[in-house]
DNA sequence: TCCTGATGGATAGTAGCAGTATCCATTACA
DNA sequence: TGTAATGGATACTGCTACTATCCATCAGGA
């Protein structure tokens, strides 16, 4: 397939397949001849998950990039491709709490982590931006949001277990590359997903509650 | 005080706060000569509220300006400053998906509302983006995580009632513009808290699964 | 064989966002 | 009384994610 078609079955202007063909997100079509290549079905495919990524997970070009190679190198573990993938999704926000709020934060978060019995890096982005957003709450007066910390893990360790099942339950009849990719569309799409449900179930208990008559 | 000790205190340079009170952000301080204006608490408790959504939780300006309009105008019911703090923070994707792939999901959708009974505007944009993913799913040959959506939305369900719990154990003491804000701050911070908080689940599990030995 | 239109590759340009920087005529206050 | 800060206006910057243009080929039909 040349670049028109793949422009028009993935309804990416060829212009912008050139950019992430530069941007190496896209791995070269075959060469036929000096100007002209041909490309697969594998290309469709590279192509759809960029713009799953970018239109609908929000994920920077940049992160995008940062995850393909993580997938791509099949010499990483996939705990370490996850863990690349993890890093390159975690945006490493500005540090705003007050020092006391801050410390005050960790000291919670850190409890929760032991008391949960996680394994988690100390270095992980996610646990600055998870400090950080506890400590939010209290400066902006909603330390009772924070006290919900527990009651909010437990829920989330129910999608992580939904979603270990998900990927497991096809274990046996992929390849560890497939898997891999499966945990990247369903750590990133899987949190569109939540974030939308939540806001529509927001909304309809709002509309119960607060609608006006 | 003075933008210079706004600044100190909040941590956020005066060019800054000179920028988000021409974008309207930020209401002006009382003028107390015409080169000189007097900035109260409340002034730094919305600076707090504009960096937290910025910083935390990703808004971008623009939208952190119609969730400010809508918890400023005292003649919107608490349903309707929800809906236009959700529309401020749902993007509205490109539409990405099939024609077919996308009447399969919506029927999905509608069906997941259904059964759970929600009240759901029609044109909730959340919806779209919804129906997008979990087109974007099948369309990455990722069926098995579309089939996890009631039990997706079972767990979200769990944190909303954790939020209306949160914000109704204040109702008796706080007035409806701080509830109305406690809801903003729940839904959008929230937000960031359940995506670390996964990150994190993830990684602790991804360690115990397949970290190389 | 000739011509039209597409292609790969390179380079340059653009729109939007979120600030920063500069300037100026005041004014606070040491 | 002079130095530093202020409100307000305008201009500039860096970054991201594309778009546009150009050009020397080259494919494929008339």
């Amino acid at each position: 397939m040349r670049i028109a078609e793949l422009s028009r079955v993935s309804g990416v202007p060829v212009p912008t397949i050139k950019y992430y063909l530069r941007e190496g997100l896209l791995p070269a079509g075959e060469l036929t001849s000096p100007n002209q290549a041909d490309y697969g079905d594998q290309h469709l495919h590279r192509l759809r998950l960029i713009r799953a990524l970018v239109d609908l997970g929000q994920v920077p070009v940049a992160g995008v990039k940062r995850i393909i190679e993580a997938l791509d190198s099949d010499s990483l573990s996939l705990h370490d491709q996850i863990g690349r993938a993890h890093r390159a999704i975690t945006p490493q926000p500005q540090l705003t709490a007050s020092t006391e709020a801050r410390a005050e934060a960790a000291a919670q978060v850190d409890e929760l982590i032991r008391s949960r019995g996680w394994t988690v890096d100390p270095d992980a982005p996610a646990l600055t931006t998870l400090i950080e957003t506890v400590a939010a709450f209290r400066t902006l007066d909603q330390d009772q949001l924070a006290g919900f910390l527990d009651s909010y893990a437990d829920a989330v360790e129910k999608f992580t277990e939904l979603e270990v099942a998900a990927v497991t339950s096809r274990a046996d009849r992929t390849t560890p590359d497939q898997i891999a990719e499966s945990v990247v569309i369903g750590t990133i799409l899987g949190e569109t997903l939540i974030s939308t449900l939540r806001l529509l179930a927001q909304e309809s208990i709002s509309a119960k509650r607060w609608k006006a008559p």
